[in-house]
DNA sequence: CATGTTATGTGCGCTACCGACCAGACAAGC
DNA sequence: GCTTGTCTGGTCGGTAGCGCACATAACATG
């Protein structure tokens, strides 16, 4: 796992070796930085990203400068579905939530390949699929579950992507994912390393009870999860 | 208007000739009422919808029975996005949100019609991804803004997809629909009636001052309609 | 026109969360 | 060492929306 690898990302290593190799060459290594914005709002993207070790995060940022993540993508999925859904670009941003490494793919490319219509389109149309379910989830999940809940949630899909119990994150940018009051977390995450499920230091947070954030997070985690294994299970063509 | 036509339907309306032509004998023309629910979570879909004159709302129901709309279908659409992004089935419902007419398409001859790589995959993609935003924009609404918004917002969207400025809606319904309390909605429908914004009785709601509702409205509203028009404005290929 | 049903209006206490602070605590650099 | 910036902890008032319990009003039906 320590040595970069395109197959950490479960859309590449789903591809035929047929279908991968060619595309192979066209991979492009590249680590992204905490904070790092791979597209702004409207613009233009160069390139899709398939994350390795990092994560990316895609929020909305209100006129009054609120904001709230949507969805997040890690090794399991890509960056920049508007290049092949034919949008080009979305009113989201893309910004970096952990640092660390991803491939990415020149777009003319991803869309040519696209169009071969073979095992990666409907890879990339499954995965899309279930990156719906997280918009639709988190949409529910804002509206009728506890901050504590939320919190829970978003540890716990921010852990299935990392191969580590650790992440690097500060309670501040928890909450403008969460699109909730640093404060907010401050407390909750208070509760939950009280009760031995977390621990936490300036910037670091290990989880240590995997099991204890599954006992109180809201069925919103259980749903994206199902739904994206569902979506992508009978689609793994290499080991 | 009066007498149902495919081409009320933007997506239908939007195909070449050549193309919606040999399409045309497989629609069937069907009548939703209020409160039918076209599919349950995880049901499979025998058809996928193309509303007319119907309005579609796809939600999540929550184990606890509490329920929010992540996104509404009305003649701008399609329901049943699964069927070619390759789930085949969805964890959200959808529920006739307004009665009225809409034509339906065996889901095998849509995967097929899809497959074919024209204009229409172009324009169920494209649609897809317009559909992506409004939930994503939900997401972030039911986080920042006020109910009042919200309802703005709701009426707005469900307007657009409506020929005249009456809805017939109960306020149980709406708040079901925005996943809150029925009281809620009471007391902001209040509010906007007594604005002279809109006056409603028993089960109807009618817009007295659009311009109104979009003075009181979040940017979540243009939001949408602006990311709907840029993905589908350059796709219409008829009249 | 009497009756049942469904839709709307209102009042209450309650709680989770917000906004705006300030204080302490740790980490890194000089 | 000391300083500085960043992160976390706590407080205090304010409020939007909830849950619940009703009261009233519009419509539909026989």
């Amino acid at each position: 796992m320590s040595s970069p690898n395109p197959s950490q990302n479960y859309l590449l290593a789903a591809l035929p070796a047929a279908e991968f190799e060619p595309l192979a060459t066209h991979l492009e290594l590249v680590s992204l930085r905490l904070g790092e914005m791979l597209y702004e709002p409207g613009g233009q993207l160069s390139h899709a990203y398939f994350p390795t070790t990092a994560i990316v995060s895609l929020h909305y940022v209100m006129a009054s400068g609120a904001s709230a993540e949507s969805a997040g993508v890690g090794n399991e999925g890509i960056v920049g579905v508007s290049l092949f859904m034919g949008g080009n670009t979305t009113p989201s941003a893309a910004v970096v939530q952990t640092a660390g490494h991803a491939y990415r793919l020149d777009s003319h490319k991803l869309s040519q390949e696209f169009k071969r219509a073979g095992p990666m389109q409907q890879l990339l149309l499954r995965y899309t699929q279930a990156l719906m379910t997280q918009m639709a989830q988190t949409a529910a999940c804002n509206r009728h579950h506890s901050l504590e809940q939320q919190l829970c949630r978003w540890l716990l899909l921010t852990l299935d992507r990392l191969p580590s119990n650790d992440l690097i994150m500060t309670q501040e940018l928890i909450a403008n994912m969460l699109g909730v009051r640093r404060e907010g977390i401050t407390e909750a995450a208070g509760n939950l390393q009280r009760a031995g499920v977390i621990s936490y230091r300036r910037g670091h947070i290990a989880v240590l009870d995997r099991a204890g954030l599954e006992g109180r997070v809201c069925e919103c985690y259980a749903v994206v999860r199902t739904e994206l294994s569902r979506l992508l299970s009978d689609v793994r063509y290499r080991q």
